[in-house]
DNA sequence: CCCTATTTGTTCGTATGTATT
DNA sequence: AAATACATACGAACAAATAGG
């Protein structure tokens, strides 16, 4: 019984671009319960750091959540994983 | 009885950020039927040179009128004003 | 209240990939 | 085959809002 391992990394060589693949990510964390509802996502910058990509990728993928309504952004303070 | 001269330009030093500015033009544009619904808008790169603005700026203008469903993208082929 | 660091918003330029014409 | 057009990425820069001491 081996667990299944799951690849938690963006990898630029495939045909999904990174953005999508960081939102997708984000979106499981968000599904497991980190963070929860209400906690914030990790800023743009450590995302950039976490996972390599461009600042600017990690903003659009956050936006892509944004514009789903999984997450809510204050400008300036963060983006929160939304409660509803 | 002067008519009101409405300046068509983005105005980089004004607190609406350009790419607002600038979907707020082609909303205009598309209002008065220029162009008209089925017709391609100006190509990214169009907008770049007659509204002096990034390429990329210009392409995010156009993205919120898609979100709007004002316009319809198809990739490679151009932007075009929606019918219904 | 002030200063600083952090964080998001936006722009620009450049480069590459992919789809359409 | 070539030109055009959209999609995406990266990096650098500055503004504006927020958070913390």
């Amino acid at each position: 019984m081996s667990a299944t391992v799951r690849r938690v990394t963006v990898d630029h060589d495939s045909a999904v671009p990174p953005y999508r693949q960081l939102a997708a990510i984000l979106r499981d964390r968000i599904a497991s319960g980190d963070p929860a509802p209400g906690a914030a996502l990790p800023s743009a910058k450590t995302l950039r750091q976490e996972y390599g990509v461009a600042e600017t990728t990690a903003r659009k993928a956050v936006a892509l959540l944004r514009d789903e309504g999984l997450v809510e952004t204050i400008m300036g303070g963060g983006s929160f994983v939304a409660k509803h």
